[in-house]
DNA sequence: CGTCGTTTTGACCGCCTTCAACTATTGTGG
DNA sequence: CCACAATAGTTGAAGGCGGTCAAAACGACG
């Protein structure tokens, strides 16, 4: 985990920060509209997803706070995702340019990132996986115990239990079902004792459990080396 | 696109490389390994997979001439892919921390690694639209666009005709596909005189039906912002 | 000529989709 | 405070896409 000094924290604390507010639904970056920001979620989660023909819609990642939702948008590289926000979100804004110039005096600045760039496009390839090989229950399962690891790590968890703001269309788009399916496999889930879902909320019973069905191994996370990593960020700038 | 200047270029040049030679089937670095490798296929194609229970194998990526396989690899980031040989590849490696150096001083070397690093995960977020919403047919079309496309990036393809050394097998285990259904798909795209796929060579003849069958639109490969970076930093290091 | 990997073929089955309702919950304005 | 709309969740029946299993044809190569 890449630690920063004191020096560095408050030349990162300088920037010129904006603070972003959403509410629940609302899109944050529209695909295809220029922009030159850099974001971090503070509090909430947002979405990347793409909207495709027949009015479905892929999301490709979920982003819990400390996590950057668009790694860097330059408006010579136009945006090809829309980020939304699933609950009211607050994020961190940064203008590209000026962090760039960050990151060349003060290198620890962009090692940073890159960090937390591996393993964001290291979740994205299990998604890969999630939605290419593995069953039904096993999507299901294989992206809740991603999220409550992910949330867990940011201290959203206690007992297995944690605010849950995403829909059963949510879990649908993220995982290519249908809306209707995810709701009969969230039943299954709930007969075999393993979770509670329910208005808003998520607990898991049966971690064991839940972790086999998906195939669920942490390692892809790489949690050691990334945990905590953008709070540093988070904390200079808030 | 990044340029660098004939300085920069110099200094790159400067830098310890070690070439890489392997032969189709082999794996050049496995999940679990520790390693302090960056890599940049100079020939052949490569791809990185994760072995999954039951024989099944899940590829994420294929890496052509010019692409960084492997972000970067440092030990206390466990690997959790395999990058195997798709057709006999070379490839210039060089070491991470020794590379990292080089960004510090020379900043626009990071900055052209993360604009590859950007496109290579804006293929990863297609790649997760392709398995998770598409049907069969749509699947492959839309590989095999994307692949013609890459290809003629970097020089390979003449009249929508070139080498391709994927088997049936590999476009199954990238599309989330069974062999057989694979081979049936092949077929029906044949009947319908869209390609030729035979004898490790590939020739599309429509490629506005192969484009529209996958609804393939290229905005997300970033072509014009990416196109030829690394083939600095390959002309640099050969 | 035999072996191994790749491609092909056919029959059967099951997971998930599609379509069409219906219910529960939430929120909003009259 | 309630009527109403809108969103979220639930249920059932029917059908198709792709998976599974088993076996054969094909080609490359030693």
């Amino acid at each position: 985990m890449i630690q920063l000094s004191d020096g560095e924290r408050t030349a990162l604390a300088a920037l010129p920060t904006r603070m972003i507010s959403v509410s629940a639904g609302q899109v944050i970056l529209r695909a295809g509209v220029p922009s030159s920001t850099w974001l971090l979620v503070l509090k909430g989660i947002a979405s990347t997803s793409k909207d495709l023909e027949g009015g479905k819609r892929q999301i490709m990642a979920f982003h819990l706070p400390g996590d950057m939702p668009v790694l860097m948008s330059t408006p010579d590289r136009e945006l090809d995702i829309d980020l939304v926000a699933v609950s009211a979100c607050s994020l961190a804004s940064m203008d590209t340019v000026e962090l760039v110039e960050a990151c060349r005096s003060i290198p620890r600045i962009g090692e940073l990132l890159w960090e937390c760039a591996l393993t964001m496009t290291s979740i994205q390839r299990e998604w890969i996986v999630n939605v290419g090989h593995r069953t039904a229950v096993g999507r299901l399962a294989h992206l809740l115990c991603e999220l409550v690891t992910r949330l867990e790590a940011v201290g959203l968890v206690q007992d297995k239990a944690c605010d849950f703001p995403l829909t059963q269309v949510h879990l649908s788009q993220a995982t290519g079902l249908t809306r209707i399916h995810v709701n009969r496999v969230c039943q299954e889930l709930r007969k075999r004792g393993l979770l509670t879902l329910e208005a808003g909320r998520l607990i898991l019973h049966d971690w064991e459990g839940l972790a086999q069905l998906g195939q669920f191994d942490p390692t892809y996370l790489h949690l050691p080396a990334t945990r905590g990593t953008l709070a540093w960020i988070g904390d200079a700038v808030a």
